[in-house]
Formats: C-alpha cells, structure tokens, sequence
DNA sequence: TCGCACCCATGACGAATGTCACGGACGTAC
DNA sequence: GTACGTCCGTGACATTCGTCATGGGTGCGA
C-alpha cells in the first residue's frame, strides 16, 4: 500500500484528486493540506511515501515545501503545476523532486506517476522535459530578476531602488538592460515575459 | 438521467470532474471540451442539460461561452472559477447562468450543484453572494476599463490609442481618471488592481 | 596576472507618462 | 429645458522612464 499526502490550495482539485486515488486498490490517501506549512508539519508527523505537492501554494509553494520535506523525512516528492515552465522544472529537480506533471495532463496519469515515483523511480513530464532541453534559461543576472521580481506589482522606480537598497539610476541601468537583452521596451512587458517563462 | 457538458482547459481537473461525476447514476457525461468555441459546438450538437464551464479558458471565456450557448439551445450553464470575484458574479448573472461555483469549493459539490440547476433551481456561492452585496461594483467607467484592458500586457499609450481607436491624449486622461479613482500611481497598478478584484 | 562578467553608481538626454485646464458632443434624469 | 455624467479631444507642463557613456569595485577562470 503507498501512503500519499496531497498538497493543494484549491479544494475542489484536491478532493478530486484525492477522491480519485482513494478508488486505486494500492493507494492510500492519508493526508489532505490546503497550504506548505501544514504539508510539511504531516509529512513529518505521518512520514507518506509520496507527497503529492502543488507548486501554486501561498507562503511555502510546492517546491519550497518539497526541499524542507526532503531534508527531514525519507518521502518522496511529486511536483504538480498549472504552469509548467522549464525554470521551474530545474528549480524542481534541484530541489530534489522526484516527479513533475503539469496540470495539461489528465488526471489518470496522476496514480501512475505516484506508483513510479513510490517504486524509486522519476517522472518527469517528456513534453516540459524537452523544453528544458532545448530552450536555454533565462538570459538574465540575478541582480536584473531582482529588480523584476521587485517591480512586479507596478512599483516606481524610486520604490524598487528603495526596496532593493540601491540608487535608483542602477535601477534604470538593470531595466534597460534587460531590455535590451528581451528585445522588450518597457518593464512591464519584461515582467509578464518572465512570469510567462518561469524566472519570477 | 442528467446529460452534463464540461469544458475547462486544464485537462487533469477537467478528466478529474468528469470521473467523478460519471460515479454518480444520475449523472451522464456527454462531451468534455477544453475551449469556449468547442463547447458551444457540443452544446449546439448536444444539447445538454447542464453545462460545466471554466470561466478562465483561452479564447471564449466561460461568461462569454454561456452567453451564446443560452442563446441557442436551452441548457442552463454553471459557471466554474478559481478567482471568483464579485464583478464577475456579476458579469455571469447578467449573462443569464444558473449557477456559480468557486474552485475553492470541494469536488463533491459540483454534482450536487449541477442537481440543483437541472431542477431548475439557482445555485450562487454563498460567500461569494454576500461579498457581492456587501461591497459596491467598480467606480470605473466602460470606457476606462476599456483602456485597462487594452493596456493589460504593458502596451504604451500610443499602442492603446491606436488598438481602441483614441486619440493618445484621451488615453492619457482615461489613465488619470482612473488612477484618481483609485488612489494609484501608474497604469500597472491599475490594471493589477482591477485584475483582482475581476473588474477586466 | 589579465581579461571578463557582474554589480553599483553618476549624470545627461530624449521620449513616454501622468496632471491639469479647457471645450464640445451625446444621452438620461429631474 | 436644464443639469449631470460620460465620452472624446487639445495643449501645456512636470515627472518618470529608458538610453547611453563612463567609472570603480568584486570575483572567477584562462
């Protein structure tokens, strides 16, 4: 029997999941969390097999949540994503997960995947796989994705400079770079650019 | 024998829902569809007695997809959201659904909603109902909206004028009415804040 | 050791943006 | 009919933004 803890901020895709794979003979759903917090507390106090963990969660998200599991309880990990990118996959694998699927794919596959990964072995979805593969990461520096992730609310200059403690020229400087790197001409645009590829 | 239509582009909730749903005797799935313009086919093809619509779907919207199979073939339609917001509440009973139906929701609702609205009942989330009348509808304008959508992807002004046919300097004034309105500083909070609270 | 990339900063410039005042057109409510 | 709100436009103005040139500091690999 492979125990599962499901990770999800959105009720009614969890208890579908859940109700779902308590119909498989092998499986054993026997935890339900609705945020990071609360899947690393169960998972630590009931130790599953698999922890089934949506990236998309409020304060901790599915991959922070992931590394702290990792780190403490011999579980593994299955990252489940509305936006399956190739940045996040690597922050993934990075992190230690043990399988990725993006939510384009149905939900059948999830049991599968659970029985993969509980027999010691990966998945990784080919298609966002590929994409890894092929397309190259982020042009960008840390500094220039600060300064994005920064101003993605619609800050002014001034207000991300402030934030970031620097002056608000190298600010500009950081932008334009980006820029001219993207081809874009105005943050705002970088900004959905990135969030649409996974950098922020 | 309730004949029910889903469409929800995401396909592993949308497999999920429909599992679920046809465990349920007096329930039959009859078509699954992952945009607005298949659904409204099925639907003409079909005529279902429910359908099951996503509101967040590419191209058609679940509102605008409700709107025109209602004018076609007398299903009663149930809106699905994860980001459900007074404003769109609004813009779904306008458009004539019978039922409105947050993510945040467990699964095991839907079927009972789906009952419901076959009946010929009405079904609205309760607590997104009492936000609905506890806080007013957007201070903005049409026109004002107009230009936070036509602006929603960091196009410049110029780009916005010319996309609704204004000039720049009404554009401008547009903006300034609506930062005014709101409290706000630049355009991109403005479209943000109109975002969350479903206004565009 | 020497490039090289990154990081931070300054200053100057032109373009884009937001503000304000103003006016005309059109509906609707009183 | 009048008042009001909305819509569209113009023009002038200050601010913000993005670009560019320039320079200093750091750390890393050849």
């Amino acid at each position: 029997m492979i125990r599962v803890l499901i990770a999800d901020d959105e009720d009614m895709i969890r208890t579908a999941l859940a109700a779902l794979l308590r119909l498989e003979d092998d499986l054993e759903v026997v935890a339900e969390c609705r945020d990071g917090e609360s899947a690393l507390a169960e998972a630590e106090r009931l130790r599953p097999d698999v922890c089934l963990l949506d990236l998309e969660m409020p304060g901790l998200d599915g991959v922070d949540t992931a590394a702290r599991i990792l780190r403490r309880v011999p579980s593994r990990c299955v990252i489940v994503t509305r936006h399956a990118r190739p940045g996040v996959l690597r922050r993934a694998l990075g992190a230690g997960v043990d399988g990725f699927l993006p939510k384009s794919r149905p939900a059948d596959d999830v049991a599968a995947v659970i029985r993969e990964v509980a027999a010691g072995r990966r998945y990784v979805d080919p298609e966002i796989a590929a994409d890894a593969l092929s397309d190259e990461r982020s042009p960008l520096t840390d500094r220039e994705l600060d300064v994005l992730r920064a101003g993605a609310r619609g800050e002014t200059v001034a207000e991300i400079a402030a934030s970031l403690h620097l002056s608000a020229g190298t600010v500009r400087n950081h932008v334009s770079s980006v820029l001219g790197k993207l081809g874009l001409a105005s943050r705002q645009q970088a900004t959905i650019h990135a969030r649409e590829r996974g950098w922020i």
